[in-house]
DNA sequence: AGGCTGATACACT
DNA sequence: GTGTATCAGCCTC
């Protein structure tokens, strides 16, 4: 049976978490059934001192307020005409996030077949406004927890695999930080998103 | 490689 | 109110 991971999993700095969620299980259930999926690709948002992050300078704003809130928090916001996904981490107060930027698709094969038409299978989640799509993922996430559904994280693969590091993508602009190697992703994966 | 799309938020008039 | 930028994705050239 896989195990629902808990609060304790999420109270760590945005690039402990960043790693620590690499092979574990994004779920999502809705009407329509659950589809779930292998995190693969990740970054990590340091916060009030990462001038790449949201909230950089500690800006708190009504998006950005979720940020501030309880590791293991939803963050979801629009970007254009997608929705990007990120799971709150450290304390609360201490606004870091990490983005989810590709899944290896699990279940619901199907649903994510419906939701992304006319796309080949590799097409569906290998980027963090793709998988949104696929599972289901929107705004009114936003505020949840991943300890309690209908969007989750379990314990995902029990075997090893390789992680690698590189800079962050699209974060063009802001100084230092935009080198910082801190996007994290599965060696040789078919999802990752470049 | 480059342009279009266009939800939000925010910094400015 | 207007302008601009944003942790993309898709379509077209």
């Amino acid at each position: 049976m896989m195990q629902l991971l808990d609060q304790t999993f999420y109270e760590k700095n945005a690039l402990l978490l960043a790693e620590s969620l690499l092979g574990k299980l994004l779920v999502k259930d809705t009407p329509e059934g659950r589809a779930s999926g292998i995190i693969v690709e990740t970054e990590a948002y340091m916060g009030a001192d990462d001038r790449a992050a949201h909230s950089y300078g500690n800006r708190r704003t009504r998006r950005t307020e979720i940020m501030f809130g309880k590791a293991g928090s939803v963050y979801t916001y629009q970007m254009h005409t997608h929705t990007l996904v990120n799971v709150v981490a450290a304390e609360v107060d201490t606004p870091q996030a990490v983005l989810i930027r590709a899944v290896e698709p699990v279940e619901g094969l199907d649903l994510m077949e419906k939701r992304r038409p006319g796309r080949k299978q590799v097409e569906w989640t290998n980027g963090p406004g793709k998988l949104t799509k696929a599972l289901g993922i929107a705004m009114s996430d936003y505020g949840s927890h991943y300890t309690v559904p209908p969007l989750q994280i379990f314990e995902g693969w029990s075997h090893d695999f390789e992680i690698v590091t590189g800079p962050r993508i699209g974060i063009d602009n802001t100084g230092e930080a935009k080198h910082y190697p801190w996007r994290f992703f599965v060696k040789g994966n078919r999802y990752i998103s470049r």
